[in-house]
DNA sequence: TTTACTGCAAACTGTTTGCAGTAAA
DNA sequence: TTTACTGCAAACAGTTTGCAGTAAA
């Protein structure tokens, strides 16, 4: 599977808890996961795992560049799979639903603003927290 | 002082270490703290607090509306003395310094976003990590 | 004198690490 | 067979909490 083809390329060996870690971020609804999350759908899918490896292995796929972690509340962080195409992220308070927005505009905004203060953009993190516009309180 | 009325304005009492707090961050040349460089600061001025106190005092003074607390990193919080107007920040990943800004376009373009997904929003949060542009390594 | 506040130590939460055993290559 | 990987438990860092004593009002 193509799972296997990642992990290789990154120079792992194929094991379960990194196949397993995969195939979650791939089947997932959710695009953005926690360490427990995954813990927690590998075990109820009956496979044994250390939650001291899962957070082993999403650090090296980070490093692979196959994943990017995201943090977002205070104590823990969640990951997503990297794509090509960079968003931002606007998370509703009340639902806790993420969704993902690009705005060129801003990017380029931001941009001028760095190189205003004589610094160059390295990365940057912009969070939306929102209430649904129908105000059901 | 100026400190004691902020602190009886939300309901506290006024002792030591509130008051230390409140001029820390109204002397210190840095505006973001965390609460270790507190802590610090106060023990190196010869005075005695425990740092669960500087953590209890910096929430208490995050719900009075007198600091405001920011998440930049994985780990630990800093605070900054709320002021009237808005701003985002920039952080060298170099110098870890700290710069403010503010930009209308994007806080314009923030809000037409999430009228466009049927949101309002409620807080946000930008962060630029930035490095000097005159490369020195 | 009353009640909010404090310092201390112990508890917590999310995450990391040491180690001896296990399995991918 | 070699060496990366794993699970477990113990360790960590930042933060919170219970409690008996202390001080602001």
């Amino acid at each position: 599977m193509s799972e296997d083809k990642n992990i290789r390329k990154a120079g792992l060996k194929v094991t379960l808890p990194r196949v397993r870690i995969l195939e979650i971020f791939e089947q997932s609804k959710e695009r953005h996961l926690s360490a427990e999350d995954i813990y927690n759908k590998i075990r109820e899918s009956g496979d044994e795992v250390g939650l001291a490896t899962v957070y082993r292995v999403l650090t090296q796929f980070e490093s692979a560049g196959i994943l990017m972690k995201q943090n977002f509340e205070d104590n823990f962080s969640v990951y997503e799979l990297v794509s090509d195409d960079h968003h931002d992220h606007m998370v509703c308070i009340d639902s806790g639903k993420v969704i993902e927005f690009k705005n060129d505009l801003i990017e380029e905004e931001q941009d001028k603003i760095a190189k205003e203060h004589g610094y160059k953009i390295v990365d940057h993190k912009l969070v939306l927290y929102v209430k649904p516009l129908d105000g059901e309180k």
